[in-house]
Formats: C-alpha cells, sequence, structure tokens
RNA sequence: GGGCCCUUAGCUCAGGGGGAGAGCGCUUCCCUGACACGGAAGAGGUCGUUGGUUCAAAUCCAACAGGGCCCACCA
C-alpha cells in the first residue's frame, strides 16, 4: 500500500470511485439476489434541468437510505428517471427559439417537438451526470424516461381505462388559464399570492331608467362579458329590482338582475356582476340562471372581438381603459384600494385567467377515497405523521383534475375526433370513428398534464402493463423520499393511480423532508441570488462533506439550513477521519483487518471500553436511520467518532501500544474499529470511506460490503472517572498557566495501577505514584468520581489563582447541595415522587457533602 | 376564513416532567509520536410572555406576542 497524503483531498478521492462501483454491479438489486427487496424510485427531475440544492438534501436521503439498505442485505434498488416536464421544458426550448426570433409556430407541431427532443438529447445526460458526481447510487440500467416508449404505454393505457371506467371525461369548463403559456392549468397549478388591486364599484342603470345598481369588481375589464347581476334574494335593498333589467355601460347589452344565494350582501354594495366565462363562481351561478357565458379575451388574454371597442387591447390595458370610459360616461362610481389574493402560473408568474374551455378531466373522487383509507388503516405511513392531516384535508376537498394542457411537448391525448363530433378513444390509433366510422376523424391537439405520467412512475417504471418480474418483485417500493412541496403534485396522485392500477399502495412510507435554505434560514430562490449549485459545493469542498452537511441536519419534515461553514466542517471530519485511518495503519497492516468480524478474543480494558461504546452508539445510529432521523443518527456517530474514538481512544491507544502485553488487542481492536466506522459512515460519505476501505481492509468494495455486527463487549468500569480526573489535571494546568510539557507529580487515591495508571500518567503528563489515603498537606486534589488526584504544590502554583479556583468549586458545590436539600426537606416531595428519585436525590446530597467538605478541607490548608 | 409548525448560548439547531446540550463563532494555552482542516481548557442561557396542572415545568395545558408555511369559489 502507499504512502497516504496526510491531508483528505476530496478531488483526487472522489475521482474514479463511481465507474468501479457501477463496473462491479454494485448498484444492481441483483448484487444481492437473496436479499429481501428494497426498493425506492426517484423522484424524477426535469430531464433538461440541473441539479439545485434541494435534489441534493434529497438525493442525499436516498442514497444514506439505499446505501445502508444495500450494505444490510437487502436488494436495493433505487431507480432512476427524469421527467419529460412538459410546460417546463417547452418554456425552455420556445425561449431557445426567441433567441432566434422565432416561435414554435414558425416551426410547426412536428418540427417544434423533433427540437425538443434534440434538446433532450443534448442536456438530458446533464442532470444524470450531477447525480452520479453526488455518488447517488442508483441502478442505471433501469433508467427510465417518462416519454420512453414504455411509459408512453402506460400513460395510453391508464388514460384509455379510466376514460372507459368514466373517469376521465371531456367538459366545458371554467379552468385555469395562463395567457403567457397559453394553455390551461390544473387547480394546484396556480399559486395565489396576496396582492394589493383594486375595487371598482360602477353604476348599472336600470333599463327602465328608475334607477341604478352599483356593483363592484376587482376585474372591471370582465364587464365587457357581463351577461347579469345579481343579489342575495333576502336583501331588502334589492328585492323590488329582482327581475328587472340593467342597461350595461360601455356594452349597452340589456342583462336581467336575478337573486342568488352566492351574492354576500356584506360585500361591497351587496350586488355583484355575473361573468360567466371569466369566473368561476359566475358560471356557477349563470348555470342557475341561464345566463349565457360570453367570452371576451382571447387565449393571450386579449379582448377580443366581444369586447367592442376595446377589442384588441391586452387585458390590462383593457382595465385602465374601460375605469377611464366608465368615469368620463358617469358610471364610476369610486375606485378603492382591496387586498386580494391573485392566482399565478407556477411555471412563469403571469396572472392565471378563469377561462371558459373544453378540457378533459379525471374524475378524482372514487379514486381518492381508497388513497385515504389506505393511510388512515396505516398501509402508508407519512414520516412525520402530522403530514397526513394535510394529505387527508386535501384529499376530501379535491374537485375534478384538469388533464389536458394546451401545449406539444408530452403524451398526446389518445382521443380523435369525426366531423359529426364522436369521440373516439383508443389504445391504438384508429383509422376511423368508432360511433360513425367515418374514415375523417383528427387527433385531439393537446397533451397530458406531466404529472399524468409521473402518478404512474411507481409501477409504470417496472414494466407496467406487461406483468415484468421487477414488477411483481418491486411493487409496492419500500419507501417514498420527497419534500412537502409535491405532496399534492406527486404523491396523493401517485397513491390515487397506485391503488387504482395495482390493488395496492404504491410504496409503504412516505418521507417528507424539509426545503435547504441559506445560512440565514432564507428559502434558496433565484430571484433573490441566495441559492448554491450543489456542484459547484462539490467541486470546492467534496460531494461527500456536502453530502455530510445536509445529512446532519436532516431529520424528518425540518428544514435544512446550509452554510459553506458546515460543508467545510464536515470535510474537517474528514479529514480527521482520514488521519485517524493513517495513525491506524502505522500499527496495523494495511489490507490485513477483515471486511468482517475480526473483534478481538480477549480485549484489555481500553480496546473493552471502545468496543462497547461502539456497539452502543452503532445500535443507537441503526435505531434512528430506521426512523429517518437522520439528524440525529449522524449526530450521535459523528460526536462519538470524534470525541470519544479520536480525541480518547486513539491517546489511550499510544499507551497501550507501547506495551507489549496489550499492544496485539490493541491493534486488532484499532483495525477493527476505524473499519467499523468507515462501514457507518459509508452511506453518508461513499467516496471517502471506500478510498480509506482499500487501504484498511484492500478487498473488494465498501460499498458492497456488509453492515457491522458489533459484539457484545463489557468495558472496565470507572473509565468516566479517570476520564474526568485527566480533565481535571488539565484544567487546573490551564488555571495555573503550567505548562503541559511540566511533568506533575500526582498521587492518587483509592490507589490505581496497571492501564489506569499508564493512562492518566501519558495523558495527564503527571509522575504518578499510587498512594492509599490524602497527602498531609502541599498538595492540591482533583475530585473525580470515587477517585481522587493530588497534585503536589511544591514550586508550581499561584496560590491565590489556586485559592480562587477552590472557591470557585466550593461555591458551586454548596448552590448544588442547597438544592437538593430543599428538595428534600419538602415534605410534598418526600410524599409524593417516585422512590428511584428520591433515592437520586439522597445520593446527590451524600455526592455533594463529600465534595464540599474535601474542597473547605483542602482550602483549610492553603 | 380554516389548518399546521416554530420561538432554548452571538448564529444554526438538538433535547423534552426530576442535575441546561451540540456544531460554528469567541477567549487562553499548545506545532505533544495520525491530523494546526489539529489538541487542551474556558467564557456565554431567568429555555418568547403570562397564567394553570404537578411534590417537581425548558418539557404538559391555556391564552397572548412574534415568526414561518399550507389550504379556501377573499365579486
Amino acid at each position: 500500500m502507499h504512502e497516504m497524503n496526510p491531508t483528505y483531498e476530496p478531488e483526487a478521492v472522489e475521482a474514479d470511485w463511481y465507474e468501479r462501483w457501477e463496473a462491479a454491479g454494485v448498484f444492481r438489486p441483483e448484487y444481492r439476489p437473496d436479499g429481501e427487496p428494497f426498493a425506492v424510485v426517484i423522484p424524477p427531475p426535469n430531464v433538461t434541468g440541473v441539479l439545485h440544492m434541494g435534489h441534493g438534501l434529497n438525493h442525499t436521503i436516498h442514497d444514506v437510505v439505499i446505501r445502508r439498505k444495500r450494505m444490510q442485505g437487502y436488494a436495493a434498488l433505487w431507480l432512476p428517471g427524469t421527467d419529460h416536464a412538459g410546460i417546463a421544458t417547452q418554456n425552455v426550448v420556445e425561449r431557445e427559439l426567441a433567441n432566434e426570433g422565432l416561435t414554435r409556430h414558425d416551426l410547426g407541431r412536428e418540427a417544434f417537438v423533433e427540437q425538443v427532443w434534440e434538446w433532450r438529447r443534448k442536456y438530458g445526460a446533464r442532470i444524470t451526470s450531477q447525480i452520479r458526481r453526488m455518488g447517488s447510487s442508483c441502478d442505471w440500467t433501469r433508467e427510465r424516461f417518462t416519454m420512453d416508449e414504455g411509459l408512453s404505454v402506460a400513460v395510453r393505457e391508464v388514460f384509455v381505462t379510466l376514460y372507459e371506467e368514466g373517469l376521465v371525461y371531456r367538459g366545458n369548463r371554467i379552468i385555469n388559464w395562463c395567457p403567457r403559456c397559453e394553455t390551461a392549468l390544473s387547480d394546484i397549478e396556480v399559486e395565489h399570492v396576496e396582492e394589493l388591486g383594486t375595487l371598482t364599484h360602477i353604476r348599472y342603470p336600470l333599463t327602465d331608467g328608475s334607477g341604478e345598481i352599483v356593483v363592484a369588481t376587482t376585474r372591471p375589464e370582465t364587464m365587457l362579458g357581463d351577461t347579469g347581476v345579481a343579489v342575495h334574494p333576502d336583501d331588502e335593498r334589492y328585492r323590488h329590482m329582482i327581475g328587472r333589467t340593467v342597461t350595461l355601460p360601455l356594452v349597452g347589452r340589456e342583462i336581467p338582475i336575478v337573486a342568488d344565494d352566492w351574492a354576500d350582501p356584506e360585500f361591497g354594495s351587496g350586488a355583484v356582476k355575473v361573468t360567466p366565462a371569466h369566473d368561476a363562481n359566475d358560471f356557477e351561478v349563470g348555470q342557475r340562471h341561464g345566463l349565457e357565458p360570453v367570452v371576451v379575451l382571447d387565449t393571450r388574454g386579449v379582448v377580443n372581438e366581444n369586447g367592442g371597442r376595446f377589442a384588441g387591447l391586452d387585458r390590462f390595458e383593457a382595465r385602465t381603459a374601460i375605469q377611464q370610459a366608465l368615469e368620463k360616461e358617469g358610471f364610476l362610481v369610486k375606485v378603492e384600494d382591496h387586498r386580494h389574493s391573485v392566482g399565478r402560473c407556477y411555471r412563469c408568474d403571469s396572472v392565471v385567467e378563469p377561462y371558459l374551455s373544453d378540457q378533459w378531466f379525471v374524475a378524482v373522487t372514487d379514486l381518492a377515497r381508497p388513497a385515504i383509507d389506505a393511510v388512515k388503516d396505516d398501509e402508508n405511513v407519512f414520516i412525520p405523521k402530522r403530514w397526513e392531516n394535510t394529505y387527508f384535508h386535501w384529499m376530501e376537498n379535491l374537485r375534478d383534475w384538469t388533464i389536458s394542457r394546451q401545449i406539444w411537448w408530452g403524451h398526446r391525448i389518445p382521443a380523435w375526433y369525426c366531423p359529426d363530433g364522436h369521440i373516439t378513444v383508443s389504445r391504438i390509433d384508429p383509422t376511423s370513428c368508432a360511433t360513425c366510422a367515418s374514415p375523417t376523424i383528427a387527433q385531439d391537439p393537446d397533451v397530458l398534464d406531466t404529472w399524468f405520467s409521473s402518478a404512474l412512475f411507481p409501477f409504470s417504471t417496472l414494466g407496467w402493463p406487461e406483468q415484468t418480474a421487477d414488477l411483481a418483485r418491486y411493487y409496492p417500493n419500500a419507501v417514498l423520499i420527497t419534500g412537502f412541496d409535491i405532496i399534492f403534485f406527486w404523491v396523493a396522485r401517485m397513491m390515487k393511480m397506485g391503488i387504482h392500477f395495482m390493488g395496492e399502495v404504491p410504496f409503504r412510507q412516505t418521507i417528507i423532508h424539509g426545503l435547504v435554505r441559506d445560512a440565514n434560514g432564507e428559502k434558496m430562490s433565484k430571484s433573490k441570488g441566495n441559492t448554491i449549485d450543489p456542484i459547484d459545493v462539490a467541486n470546492e469542498y467534496g460531494a461527500d462533506p456536502l453530502r455530510l452537511a445536509l445529512i446532519q441536519a436532516a431529520n424528518p419534515g425540518q428544514d435544512v439550513p446550509l452554510d459553506m461553514e458546515w460543508v467545510a466542517g464536515a470535510r474537517r471530519f474528514g479529514n480527521k477521519l482520514w488521519n485517524a485511518t493513517r495513525f491506524a495503519l502505522r500499527h496495523v497492516e494495511p489490507g490485513s483487518v477483515p471486511a468482517d468480524g475480526g473483534y478481538p478474543e480477549d480485549p484489555g480494558p481500553v480496546d473493552a471500553w471502545i468496543l462497547q461504546r461502539l456497539g452502543e452508539v452503532a445500535a443507537d445510529f441503526d435505531t434512528l436511520c430506521d426512523e429517518y432521523r437522520f439528524s440525529d443518527a449522524f449526530g450521535r456517530l459523528y460526536s462519538f467518532a470524534w470525541s470519544e474514538v479520536f480525541d480518547w481512544y486513539l491517546e489511550m491507544a499510544k499507551t497501550m501500544l507501547d506495551q507489549s502485553s496489550s499492544a496485539n488487542a490493541t491493534r486488532q481492536t484499532l483495525g477493527v474499529v476505524i473499519r467499523d466506522l468507515l462501514k457507518l459512515f459509508h452511506p453518508a460519505m461513499p467516496y471517502l470511506t471506500e478510498e480509506l476501505w482499500q487501504h484498511v481492509v484492500g478487498d473488494g468494495l465498501i460499498a458492497g460490503a456488509d453492515w457491522p455486527v458489533v459484539p457484545r463487549v463489557d468495558g472496565p468500569d470507572g473509565m468516566g472517572d479517570i476520564q474526568d480526573l485527566i480533565a481535571g489535571i488539565r484544567r487546573f494546568r490551564a488555571e495555573q498557566g503550567i505548562s503541559p510539557r511540566q511533568p506533575l507529580t500526582l498521587k492518587v487515591a483509592p490507589a490505581v495501577d496497571g492501564w489506569a495508571a499508564d493512562v492518566i500518567t501519558k495523558l495527564g503528563a503527571a509522575d504518578l505514584s499510587a498512594i492509599d489515603t490524602a497527602p498531609e498537606s502541599g498538595h492540591t486534589r482533583i475530585v473525580a468520581g470515587s477517585l481522587q488526584g493530588f497534585i503536589a504544590l511544591d514550586g508550581v502554583i499561584d496560590l491565590e489563582a489556586e485559592r480562587s479556583r477552590i472557591d470557585k468549586a466550593i461555591m458551586s458545590a454548596e448552590q448544588d447541595l442547597l438544592k437538593v436539600e430543599r428538595k428534600l426537606a419538602n415534605a410534598a416531595f418526600m410524599d409524593k415522587a417516585p422512590d428511584d428519585i428520591v433515592a437520586k436525590e439522597r445520593s446527590k446530597q451524600a455526592e455533594f457533602e463529600g465534595l464540599l467538605a474535601k474542597l473547605r478541607e483542602q482550602r483549610n490548608t492553603l
């Protein structure tokens, strides 16, 4: 084995292990042919996208889960894939075209779609190579894409089946329309933001000239499409007007005043204009009263020919123009500020229009019921559980899902129309109308919502609708790991589709993680400019340090603040682990540590102590990981490694290695402890641990190694007291300003010898002699539990400083004692507190009294 | 309008009825045989406020204050 560099260099370590792992087939579940299946699918990122820190966190959690399961012997499958991301991808390519002064319409549908495929060929590998760079152990032989042939078959099968079941239908409804993207959106693709707008009060004169009615609206431009005015049937102010008509200002249309409960007498004037084509509520009011919808905006949000003299104006220009015209013609009562929420497109941030159009829908209520029950029955469990409430609330209040999109990039809707308007929905492309056999049929131009295909991901990626071996083995998936932001978009829909088509939940547990925030706790966003590129971080600090920094903050449901300082800290840990290994390799023959087992038969006390601790910590770590409490799990492991193994055990081992009687057991212990630390850290820091594994074990790959099984070992009693005594000596030194080089003369009572004496001598830098009782004078006392150390003061001490040190100790002991005594003097406490608590207080009392007595005695001798 | 979460050391956060914790930052000392990307020691907190339950509250309950998030057909 070559000499190791004294410094951990992530860029060197992370260079080529990924290819080795892949070549060895470690990432395939077949690597553990007899293992129980444990499958998880990636939340498929946009095929033309780039990795952001949210992926960084999500993938780190995935990889920690999957690597640990693999080491535990499961047939672990992390199935990777990408999403065609309809609107998002189309927007990107359209923007590119716009740079050349072109629109998609200049190219035509076929050429445009080909252009997007070209884009995908060009950039599709970018995000997957970034996923690899982060060390994610995906099975790339099973990689899928939502538009690949197999998944497209699945999409079509689902659509047609749901249509046949009456759960997919076509309807003319008010939907959300983005005038920028020129497509329908589902309800959850609209983001509502509270904004300051205006409430315009308009005078609508009664046609018979007998008066007027005032309506209030936030969107005066839609008055062009008004076909009625509604008032509440019980509203005394307007009762006499019901059934009469008003003449619509600027337009001249005569429209009726109707009575409808929807009108809220408390709001505005209590009378509401009814625009059935441009407001969902108004549409319903219109239906109840036979008011015709008049569409006044086109697909780009520009006033159409129904807008008379305002035709051709953009909707916002029209708003201003109409307000001015109303004022000029005396119809404007007032305009007041009004806070209300405005819906915006989640892809382009444009203000969304409620828009009447023909669209395809999924009737979701029947699909939702079993998906709700499955979670109620714990067939699927959310972690943290509180997210189930969010899921239930949403699932119980669903409106039908608008699935058609008026874009070109996506799964084309498998519906054809003949000139008579018959609809033919088919698994294979038809050549004639299924109803009238007309050979003149045209396919619906629309495509499906991207989320329609991702809803099928847990089974479509396994080969469905074919009954493949993978489908049988890996469905349901074990878990799904994702952020709360896509519970509605993705999780809920996978539950619905999975149960409907597979008869079983798609995954047993839903692990919800938080958002990555910046060092100040701010949400990362491009507009704020506080985003951090995970690949940049990996290149500067290493992928392993980034992964460790992320996982160390990743408890279920909790946001993860990320500061480059934390990443630098994680790299320092890597350096520490690197050097601890280097130290071990000075005493352990490189490549000599077995991949498993190899624990010493007869460990010395110091070795037994660290082995016991290793076993305890490994057990805790496993429990916490099984609960997905990675922050706690890695926090525990990290502090064990650093504060116990590196700071104490390695230092003590130096002593034990010097002695022929203990050297062999310590060498062996050193080797297995370092090896097991590498294994335990491997899921978080795969590259570094793999590199070190090659030096320590030198056989196979740690990525394919078995998870540690640490035997039960009983450590020696009193290790804590010894550590406290050493710390006390060091504190005495620090407080007295005594150089660490200056040896102190120390007596210890009760007498210690053997390994304990050796360790105290070495780590306390003291010449130690054992005694049975306290020396008469000339010494100061360090109390460490049942141990007392007496340091000879001759010529080493500043008396004043020592008095003040002891005074401080006395004061603190007095306060502790007082607290305990008060408790024990409290009759209610003695009466009602459980016995073990009382006993504990008593022993504390004795402890503090003893300590105080020793300290006072010592103070008197100074 | 409905719901959820948070408030503990300068910062970011653990903890969760019975002696206030970690990391980073800060101060002092030390290049001691792997590591100065290191070691040793230390300073720093009436656990948001007010009530209540309890022998005992940072921890449970209520109200309030501040902060964040989600949902809703808020003309």
